[in-house]
RNA sequence: GCCCCUGUGGCGGAACUGGUAGACGCGCGGGAUUCAAAAUCCCGUUCCUGCAAGGGAGUGUCGGUUCGAUUCCGACUGGGGGCACCA
């Protein structure tokens, strides 16, 4: 028998389906829409094992959905602007464009040898003004909403390369390039208000039911919404009052001390005549922003000797103190001390000796001969603060009161006061948007002596990339290009320079699902096609796009439908995360890292447990070597195969060759029986009794259980089903006319149920069963309910709970049958030692139960 | 420190709302085919005990609820992830 040639198979069904457009996409009213999406790659040059994996599992979604009838928008991009392309540009001495462009097409072909069912007429490529026009008019827009606006704020400047690094570029500190020390520099950015929507953000993650509930946690904890109260303390030497955030109003009369960040206003106005406090604030803010340096640095603080007045009792003074702990960027940048139930607190409070008076006190104490004891001690000795629940004490009006009244009190009492008032507040900040690189989308601003930042009027759009840059600058290239910086105020007239910063690249991931339904359209979309199209059904990514991606565009879709663009708020209705794909690590004697390759036949490596699949630890295996070498559909069924889609996937060899031996066994599974099956669309025969029936039974639960599996995205059960069903049909051999029939209708089950998985091998299947239209315009199977219920049922039998046997009987058959059925084996009388039945627990078509 | 998830054979993982634990695959052992190999196919494979039939134990640990617990409850413990001077 010949062997099936993958090679031939998967080029030529490629081909059909991008002659018949097979996958193109278009509106239709009629049918119910489902957009599956994948989250578009990074062009780096080539894909690798976790493309293949997130395409593969969403390929499977599109199409299942296809078959069951939804009309599938399944499009596919790429994310082209990102610092990469700078930095290879510079390596290689070519153009980020060039760079960009040359991955795209090495990309694109990978990708092509996948089978994946794209409607590659959407292609969209960000870098392209064709795209990054629009999101320069939607600034624009959000500018005139208030929705983007400018401030002075702190970066992670990198001395260094001159530019500004996101937090997770600073690694201990120092610049994840340059390593060079990262400072804290003040610049005029660029910021969309994101913190607008915080509040809906946070309460319509509920609403997203199909998300992972781990992404929702994430989100809700990135927001970090705190509910607690804004206090009002006079200041002793001016009528100037400090204000705070504190989430425990309650424990104001436990107040010692007020501590305000580095860059408090306060604090920098002292500093102008104070040299110790500029160098203490100076010591502050080169603190990196690590979390190790975080964690290990010290509670310091420097006494301003200023002073406010207690909210509640004016004879009570409080010092001001700066404090490095503090940081100005949440709440109001000032804090209330309370160090008997905070833990900061206390621990600067026992540095600088300063009181610690206990206002919470236990509830099995309180009011007991203990309490003075236990307050006395806590006073002079605690170094753990307090913070579980009790009851107040020592705190006057607020006394005997629990931790929720307390607030509750405290807060009306403030606002009856004028001292302050209930407030919310998030850890959520405004999305910081300018970046000082080149290979980014310009923002639409000049800027005037005289008028100021000015929007890029409309008719002057787009602001285009100029190519001819020197990217052997250290800081922004288009910042020293002669002369596009140079241009006139849109409003006065005068000579004036453009903004040479670029768009964060978030920015094009934000809306680029958007674009999918309208691609080609000369403004960002229609809305008439995005409102058909999305919410995207089905999101697939990786899992550390949880929150910023995610959140940036839920933002993003609310921003834009409060600009009048679309009118959905919600981008994804169905989120699935990826799993990484992990691989055995391999080092050599001499302590370096082997790749899979390079290890074999080697007697000194060392094999290392399985880990994320990296360039560092060489650990890395080529989809385009395995696709050569078994096929598109043997590397789709073993990401599908096993690992569940959320769990990390081990890459194994004899994972990848069982695989591959399963595609083989089908193909000869249909050789073999392709002359033993009834005519195409041949009538059902009469009578379809014995191993025939027994067969079809199987092929209809089979087809059932995998439409389930698909549903939940249980791929890995949806393939062990199938093998079930196909392992069974190798042993059915007749091949009178009867079971010619049950084996077609068994064939073309298992070839509908394969497609998603491995389309190729679909077609393949779908051709040798005599079909002219290709599968992947074929319906989903249907199973008949009838033949999912079996006539007979095997039920266990246990004595004492433990299993002794099974007894086959009708499907419903009365208990008491059943009862006499079990009592009869001889393995259960043996198990009863001739002791009576003190109870027998019959559960129709499931258990008897045999208690002595 | 806080929050979330998770623990089942040598391995990845199945097991519907509490009802035959280990589907399916990998690996391993044995066999067939072959001059030999590759490829392919067949049988076995939780552990202990036994020649066998059989018996006993078993879903991280301990305890609880139940006729019956991988599944529900409590405590402990291992692993993974997120957030982290957020007041």
């Amino acid at each position: 028998m010949s062997v099936y040639n993958f090679k031939a198979s998967e080029a030529k069904w490629q081909k059909s389906w991008a002659d018949k457009q097979t996958f193109k996409a278009s509106e239709d009213v009629t049918r119910k829409k489902y957009y599956v999406l994948e989250m578009f790659p990074y062009p780096s040059g080539r894909i690798h094992m976790g493309h293949v994996r997130n395409y593969t599992l969403g390929d499977v979604v599109a199409r299942y959905k296809r078959a069951q009838g939804f009309n599938v928008l399944h499009p596919m991009g790429w994310d082209a602007f990102g610092l990469p392309a700078e930095n290879a540009a510079k390596l290689h001495d070519t153009h980020p464009a060039e760079w960009t462009y040359q991955n795209i097409d090495a990309m694109k072909a990978q990708l092509k040898t996948m089978g994946l069912s794209y409607d590659w007429d959407r292609e969209l490529t960000t870098c392209h003004s064709d795209y990054y026009q629009h999101e320069q008019k939607m600034f624009l827009k959000f500018l005139k909403q208030g929705l983007a606006y400018r401030k002075e704020s702190w970066v992670n400047w990198d001395p260094v390369e001159h530019t500004v690094l996101a937090n997770e570029q600073v690694i201990d500190g120092k610049g994840w390039r340059s390593g060079a020390a990262v400072e804290k520099k003040k610049l005029s950015q660029w910021f969309l208000k994101i913190t607008q929507y915080a509040d809906d953000l946070l309460s319509e993650l509920k609403g997203l039911e199909r998300w992972p509930e781990k992404v929702r946690v994430m989100q809700d904890n990135w927001i970090g919404r705190s509910e607690g109260a804004k206090v009002f303390f006079e200041r002793t030497d001016t009528d100037e009052t400090l204000e705070i955030y504190t989430t425990r109003p309650d424990t104001l009369f436990g107040a010692s001390f007020m501590a305000i960040a580095a860059n408090h206003p306060i604090a920098l106005d002292l500093a102008k005549d104070n040299a110790d406090l500029k160098t203490f604030i100076q010591k502050c803010n080169a603190l990196g922003t690590s979390q190790a340096a975080i964690e290990s640095a010290e509670k310091e603080g420097f006494d301003t000797g200023l002073k406010v007045k207690h909210p509640f009792d004016n004879s009570i003074e409080l010092p001001i103190y700066v404090a490095n702990f503090v940081l100005m960027e949440y709440g109001t940048g000032a804090i209330f001390a309370c160090p008997a139930h905070d833990q900061r607190d206390l621990d600067f409070a026992r540095k600088y000796k300063l009181p610690v008076i206990a206002v919470v006190a236990p509830l099995d104490i309180v009011g007991t001969d203990q309490e003075q004891a236990w307050l006395d001690d806590f006073a002079q000795n605690s170094t753990e603060a307090f913070s579980d629940e009790g009851v107040a004490v020592q705190s006057e009006f607020l006394n005997g009161l629990g931790l929720k009244e307390a607030k509750a009190a405290a807060i009306a009492k403030l606002a009856e006061q004028g001292h302050g008032e209930g407030t919310v507040q998030y850890r959520l900040r405004d999305w910081g948007i300018s970046r000082q690189r080149y290979w980014g989308c310009p923002i639409p601003i000049v800027h005037c002596d005289h008028c100021g930042p000015v929007p890029v009027p409309e008719d002057q759009l787009p602001v285009v990339l100029p190519e001819d840059v020197d990217l052997n600058v250290t800081g922004n290239p288009l910042d020293f290009h002669p002369t596009w910086k140079h241009t006139t105020c849109p409003t006065c007239g005068k000579d004036a320079l453009r903004e040479t910063d670029t768009f964060d690249t978030f920015f094009e991931s934000s809306w680029y699902f958007a674009r999918y339904t309208d691609p080609s359209s000369d403004q960002a979309f229609e809305a008439k096609k995005a409102n058909y199209w999305l919410p995207v059904d089905q999101y697939i990514g990786g899992v550390e796009h949880a929150v910023l991606h995610l959140l940036y565009s839920r933002f993003f879709t609310r921003a834009l439908k409060d600009c009048g663009y679309l009118d959905v708020k919600e981008p994804f209705a169905g989120l699935m995360t990826q799993g990484m794909i992990c691989h055995e690590t391999y080092k050599a004697a001499d302590g370096s890292w082997l790749t899979p390759g390079e290890a074999e036949g080697r007697d000194d490596v060392t094999i290392g447990r399985s880990e994320k699949m990296s360039k560092s630890k060489k650990n890395v295996v080529d989809p385009e070597r395995i696709i050569n070498t078994y096929g598109a559909d043997t590397a789709r069924l073993f990401m599908l195969s096993d690992s569940p889609p959320d769990r990390d996937l081990d890459w194994t060899d004899s994972g990848v060759e069982g695989s591959w031996r399963y595609v083989g066994r089908v193909w000869r599974l249909f050789e073999t029986f392709k002359n033993k099956l009834a005519a195409l669309k041949a009538a059902q025969p009469e009578n379809i009794d014995g191993e025939a029936l027994a067969i079809r039974g199987r092929v209809h639960k089979t087809a059932h259980a995998v439409t389930q599996d698909l549903d939940k995205f249980h791929f890995n059960k949806a393939v062990a089903r199938i093998r079930e069903l196909t392992n069974t049909l190798e042993d059915f051999k007749l091949t009178d006319d009867v079971a010619q029939w049950v084996r077609r209708e068994a064939f073309e089950t298992i070839a509908v149920l394969i497609n998603p998985l491995m389309p190729h091998l679909g077609e393949e299947l779908w051709n040798m069963l005599g079909h002219t239209q290709l599968i992947a315009e074929a319906p989903w199977v249907q199973a008949d309910p009838s033949l999912l219920i079996d006539d007979t049922v095997t039920i266990a039998v246990q004595v004492n709970g433990k299993m002794r046997g099974t007894i086959d009987v009708a499907k419903d058959c009365p208990k008491d049958e059943v009862e006499a059925q079990a009592l009869a084996l001889d393995t259960v009388i043996q198990a009863m030692q001739a002791k009576p039945a003190r109870k027998i627990i019959v559960v129709p078509n499931r258990i008897v139960n045999v208690v002595v």
